[in-house]
DNA sequence: TTCGTAAAGTAAACAGTGTTAATATTATAA
DNA sequence: TTATAATATTAACACTGTTTACTTTACGAA
């Protein structure tokens, strides 16, 4: 009796198909225009067929953004090469800027969006952010112990810092920057964020060493 | 002939009237519940006679949003007893982190929101923001002169830490941080500003005292 | 005071949205 | 072959912003 097993096959590849159409209705025309009805004509379903596989849209919204977070964590890798605490936080910054800016629909459903918000908490896996959180959370513990940044706690530290790159390309994004040259705006964007870097813990110089003594 | 004077002035308190009403709307049942026919009920016309006193509904919710800056301006005063520059900024960020997480409706309308951020370029008036902008502006200059900062332009500093604040705001209002402990939300976003404002520049007493404090 | 015009207001429609209850179709198990 | 469970759809509900064509009201001039 392989029959149940073919039919949550053939359920799974429906919620495939719809995911990925919302996917390209996405890509294609923006979070703005992905809508059940809409989603439903190009799969050339019933809009109500979707909620058979779907709770709702919120649920759709949720599956892409876990996508986004599978392409933050690609842009967060460029950085690995660097060893300089210092300079490993201002190219994360850099890297999660970009990644803001040049992704500005995926941003906007990963981080601004109030559905899938929702989903984050009251659920399951917040499994795909909390990868990259880690991966920036060691960055921020080894400058730390590089006397880079002078707090206790890592967490608190790392959610400042978050909060930077967070309101910098949130604020460029939804248009909040009219005392900023448009055509400079990807530049602040990025001195912004190395304004705050920089002036981190002692002056610039003395930042090498401690950084192989770092694990204990 | 007074007449047409008259008549500009009911269509001025006509215009008063939808947006009063707009903002109770606004500020009982929240953002997502102002809609042109709600406004149009309560005030008991149809909802075509509104677009007759404005032009979409973007322009409602700027003239909306114009009124939170007015609050957020009132919350700003309250830091102009303290001189000590790192300590004004302190404050400062205090200040708006408050405004943002106690008036979540108003700081999503004024900062978050896509409608009105359209309407701040090309558009006239940015006036209201502008002011208390270049409130913050003074102290990041001070800052700067006192050494605290470490940056030739306030412009960028000034973003910098606008953004900081910003960042934290925005994200635990779209639930953005389930890797804090939620009833802890409120001092994290407090004490993750300081991080930033304390390890600014050299290392003065106040930051080290702080620091040894908290540490065990 | 009547009359024509201009302003103010509205009903109804357009084109959408998410979601659901009731109904129909299809495929499997007995 | 038939009963039943799974799948799909129709049609509706309750909304949204916005526009067009029409009606009502107010005002200045004859």
């Amino acid at each position: 009796m392989g029959i149940s097993e073919r039919k949550e096959r053939d359920k799974q590849e429906m919620r495939k198909l719809i995911l990925e159409t919302a996917m390209q209705l996405f890509l294609e025309e923006g979070f703005g225009n992905i809508s059940i009805r809409r989603i439903a004509d190009k799969i050339e379903y019933s809009p109500a067929t979707i909620y058979l596989y779907f709770k709702d849209k919120d649920e759709i919204l949720y599956a892409l953004h876990t996508e986004g977070f599978e392409e933050l964590f690609r842009c967060q890798q460029s950085i690995t090469t660097t060893v300089d605490p210092r300079e490993r936080l201002r190219r994360h910054g850099e890297a999660y800027i970009r990644f803001g800016l040049e992704h500005p629909e995926y941003y906007n459903l990963m981080f601004i969006t109030r559905g899938p918000g929702k989903k984050i908490h009251e659920g399951d896996d917040w499994t795909v952010g909390r990868r990259s959180y880690e991966f920036f959370l060691q960055d921020v513990q080894a400058s730390i112990d590089a006397g880079i940044i002078r707090e206790a706690d890592p967490m608190v530290a790392a959610f400042a810092l978050w909060s930077v790159a967070h309101g910098i390309v949130s604020l460029i994004l939804r248009n909040r920057c009219p005392m900023i040259d448009q055509r400079e705006l990807h530049a602040m964007a990025l001195r912004a964020f190395d304004v705050l870097v920089q002036n981190l813990g002692p002056a610039d110089t003395a930042v090498v060493s401690n950084i192989s003594e770092r694990k204990k």
